[in-house]
DNA sequence: TATGAATGAGGCTTCATTCAT
DNA sequence: GATGAATGAAGCCTCATTCAT
């Protein structure tokens, strides 16, 4: 039954991250959530503490899931630059799936700023994305392909504000075709900041 | 007596702003506007047609101030290092007012991402401060400072992205004492992609 | 002075009397009435103790101003049945008249039923209208023209019942061309019990 | 469960009949009508969309109510004298509750000159009206009872105008004792008309 | 006299949360 | 486990009224 609760929170979480990419963090209710999971709106009680832990609970499983994804590409690449190009591909996923994810974490982010709870979950997202960036940086370095004047630490944090930087941007300006624009120049960006 | 009401809005929106900055977006409610700026509950209807009124407003109101106080940083500037160095330094002014701007910018932000009227004036904030950008752009290109290889149109893009994606990673990362660190890698980062 | 207090009394009133109808009692602002009435705000408290004070002027207002109006009618006319007839004619004047007024007027029974104020200035209308409608039966019984099985008081009664019934039923059923179905019927109808 | 909804429903109409009688349709407030339902205030909106949803169905559910204690009265009745003594009777139940059904019919009609939503409503129930008047007529014609001078159609106008004109008269005048005239006069006046 | 800025009470409505079934 | 009826807190907004000018 540990399983079924399992998958059931999952449901819940999914439900929410539809529901509030759509409606947004303030607007969506509980009521909605259950709609969007089809389950009734005690559901959601019964398996979170309240609305806070359910948005808690959501910021962690979809920073986790995105880490994943962009560690998985990441991994499967042997050369640094392969391996940037493996991230930015992963980050820059499509359109769709970058506006709903977006969405969402431009909410959380802007809880985050005023509650600590939050700000810790994004760190630990922070930090698995600044691993990722680190290990090609210092790959990078090893093989002579980046420059060594830079400090892989460093680099791994701007390389995540640069990213995050154009995705925000790119999203602000409700254009789907400037995906493909953003993808490239912060690709290109990054590479001439490391080289 | 037009005079008056101007300043009595200015007198709201600057109460919002802060309001806004301590509680958030969607916590804020009115009467904590009318209690920051002092006066009763119900003039802030009187002097906005609602609550959204007052919003819009408080981001255009804003953001100009923002992009002013750049622009004028940056003009008193000759050369292309100096205007960008003015422009950073202006963005980055200090941790207490960056904090209060981009918390409120983020909760805008995540408003923006679902309504248009927000994200029309983050549009027009966005070229202004592109503008800014290009400038400083072309004038380094004239001067034989920067790369002729990139586009000004395209850098003033990610001039931006790059600013703001360290001062949200920043803000995010809750460490007053990382501002220098992020405005001196900010500075470099876009050095670097310029020249 | 006394005199332009009165002038703008009316002028007021003659505003409230428009906005009422247009708007209905409970929805119609004191703004509004400025309104319509090209006024500022404060006017109408100037000249009047408050909203409630308005509506009863204006109560007392328009419904002297009827009587007056379906008097005169009656008063140029010689037998029992012309001036019946004038009666029913100045009462039915026409259907943009009609409307405005009995909008307003059920506005004010639905207040009468509850507000002894309202009552009084409406029984004193009532009390006008059957002296119009009993001075013309004892007349027709004096010629011979109408059954003196009838009591002039009660007839009285009932004229303005049936006048009062056929009008509301009208304005209810909103088809203006019925106007003159009911004038006529509601004519008919007096006549018969009269006879 | 569906029942169970219905029934709480019925008891909301039944508290909001009672509320808005007592204090008039714009006075009433959503608590009063809790208070009166003995619920709390939440179950109003739970059951209804909107406090205009619950004076639309309170206005449908009471002329259903009235039309249908009238008509049952009515068809137990043989000949079309009897029905319309039985008609009169069912409507002037006593002044109890013709004050208490007359005070809400007088706002809604106050409401329903500018609303069409509760015209609607009201020629329903005007039409329910005027079929029991028209049937009693044409029954009355064809007994010879009644003239065949007049037509059944406007008759049932007039015989409904009557009553409501009556009975208003009687509730302006907020004396309890004239209920017995008004109800004698009424029937007398259409009996006369329609013979 | 006249204006209209300012106040604050009060109502509608939404919704997280509880809890009986 | 799951449901959804019920509660009541809290916010937005409207507007009569006051009052300084």
């Amino acid at each position: 039954m540990k399983k079924k609760a399992e998958e059931r929170r999952e449901q819940i979480l999914r439900a929410a991250f539809q529901a509030v990419s759509d409606k947004g963090y303030e607007t969506v209710t509980l009521q909605d959530i259950a709609d969007y999971a089809g389950v009734s709106k005690g559901v959601t009680n019964y398996y979170f503490k309240n609305k806070e832990d359910v948005f808690l609970s959501l910021l962690e499983w979809v920073t986790d899931r995105i880490y994943q994804h962009e560690h998985q590409a990441v991994s499967q690449k042997t050369t640094a630059i392969e391996k940037l190009e493996a991230y930015i591909h992963s980050v820059f996923i499509d359109p769709e799936k970058n506006k709903k994810f977006y969405k969402v974490y431009l909410d959380f982010m802007a809880q985050a700023s005023r509650n600590p709870h939050y700000r810790k979950i994004n760190l630990k997202f922070y930090e698995n994305c600044w691993k990722i960036g680190r290990d090609i940086v210092a790959l990078g370095q090893k093989e002579g392909t980046f420059s060594s004047d830079i400090q892989a630490d460093t680099a791994s944090k701007m390389i995540r504000s640069i990213i995050d930087g154009c995705l925000i941007q790119w999203l602000m300006r409700d254009e789907d075709h400037l995906h493909e624009f953003y993808k490239k120049t912060c690709y290109e960006v990054i590479l001439k900041y490391l080289k």
